[in-house]
DNA sequence: ATTTGACCCTGCATGC
DNA sequence: TGCATGCAGGGTCAAA
């Protein structure tokens, strides 16, 4: 799935074609995905007017103007929400379909339909999906201090304790691998065996990774697309994620390769320890 | 309490 | 060419 800087690419694309627009139709094709989609969507959203868009760790929140309704909104693995025009003919795995007033469809692809749409709870702090959510990466709360504090007695390996999203949202396998990679952090290390100093660096890489692929657009392995369709460019600067075999950039040691919480891990045996 | 593994689903690459 | 296998940006739940 898209990460934080997939899902915020995704909220800056499509945000200026459907803010303060009107909701005319929606056209749900497909209710098998992994949350069913609400039986009230449509008629709750047609003659509703799209307020500002939201991101909170991966998930999108779209509230409709004037009323406490919001709509909560994951990509799952493969989801995408991307801007079409009426009478863009849908292709397999489109979804559904949000049409408004000013003639664009905001539309969404998920072959894997791991993503999901849902009404948020009227309270924020008290949906159950986001209500124990740690704090978001960019922000002033996301420190090296809370790292280390949280990572005591935890014997689970750096890389899933970073990608724990009561940790930290937003770092999923791709960002915690680079992360770690730019900390100089062996992935497999138990959180608890790693000093302070060196989660200071840690919170740092993981702010610059997502920053840095925020400002180019994501990452595109596969099929990420923003919401005018166009690819994320920081594939290219990615130092271990998929380049297992490879010289590492920084040494020349050939990248290692193992399974971490059923996840694909990539990391330099010789830069990170 | 923490940690691990299975599972949801489709598409694609790989190997026989 | 066909078929089986395994893996893929995530999150949730049960079981160990």
């Amino acid at each position: 799935m898209p990460e934080l800087p997939e899902v915020e690419t995704t909220r800056r694309g499509i945000a200026p074609y459907v803010e303060g627009q009107e909701i005319t139709e929606v056209r749900v094709r497909h209710t098998r995905l992994r949350v069913p989609v609400p039986e009230d969507l449509p008629e709750r959203l047609v003659g509703a007017r799209i307020g500002t868009l939201r991101r909170r760790a991966k998930y999108l929140l779209v509230p409709l103007a004037g009323t406490p309704g919001t709509l909560l909104w994951h990509l799952g693995m493969s989801g995408s929400l991307r801007i079409a025009q009426v009478g863009d003919t849908p292709k397999k795995h489109d979804h559904i379909d949000v049409v408004l007033a000013n003639g664009y469809v905001l539309r969404y692809h998920d072959p894997r339909r791991f993503g999901f749409v849902d009404w948020l709870q009227a309270d924020e702090q008290h949906d159950s999906r986001l209500a124990h959510l740690g704090p978001e990466p960019l922000s002033e709360a996301f420190t090296g201090e809370r790292l280390y504090r949280l990572s005591r007695g935890r014997r689970m390996a750096a890389k899933p304790f970073l990608m724990d999203n009561r940790v930290v949202v937003g770092v999923g396998n791709i960002y915690a691998a680079e992360a770690l990679f730019m900390a100089g952090i062996d992935p497999r290390r138990a959180a608890s065996r790693i000093a302070r100093v060196r989660y200071e660096r840690l919170a740092g890489a993981a702010r610059d990774v997502l920053a840095a692929a925020i400002t180019q657009g994501g990452t595109t392995l596969r099929d990420f697309v923003s919401g005018q369709g166009e690819p994320g460019y920081f594939a290219q600067h990615l130092n271990v994620y998929g380049r297992q075999g490879q010289p590492c950039r920084r040494c020349g040691a050939l990248l290692k390769h193992i399974m971490l919480g059923q996840r694909a891990s990539v990391y330099c045996a010789v830069c990170q320890r």
